[in-house]
DNA sequence: CCATTGACCGGCT
DNA sequence: TAGCCGGCCAATG
């Protein structure tokens, strides 16, 4: 497969972040890995800061691997994190978000259905 | 071309 | 549990 390019991996990350239903959160990481870039954890960090607006993603879903919000605490992006976080019922406790319940955990179905599984073709 | 920089990660104190 | 550290790798300057 020929390395993606740039405006692919911006895609392909912008796309596997849209999938992500409310309630639920997913890891830089394990964005990286569905969106067909592994160890590209920081590349969606990347991803997501370069996102133009009018894409509105929720971007608040995307956590670090053991839960934590990535901005700094007490900043104005964290508190508007956790206040989305709550609003979709996810309630982030001490800057944290349960994992072991909030995990998104995709099924075959769903990963099949969307545009990440073409991402191997032509 | 080389160095630095990240909305990260996992292992190890 | 909380940090620290090395690894990671495209973008930036």
């Amino acid at each position: 497969m020929q390395k993606a390019s740039r405006q692919q991996r911006l895609e392909r990350i912008w796309s596997t972040v849209a999938d992500i239903p409310a309630g639920k959160v997913a890891s830089y990481g394990q964005v990286a890995d569905i969106a067909g870039i592994p160890r590209g954890a920081r590349h969606v960090g990347y991803a997501l800061r370069h996102a133009p607006d009018d894409r509105k993603l929720p971007w608040h879903r995307v956590v670090q691997a053991g839960g934590g919000i990535a901005f700094e605490r007490g900043s104005a992006p964290f508190k508007k994190q956790v206040a989305r976080l709550k609003r979709e019922g996810v309630s982030p406790v001490n800057g944290k978000v349960d994992m072991g319940r909030h995990r998104w955990a995709p099924d075959l179905d769903e990963l099949l259905w969307k545009p990440s599984a073409r991402w191997d073709e032509p």
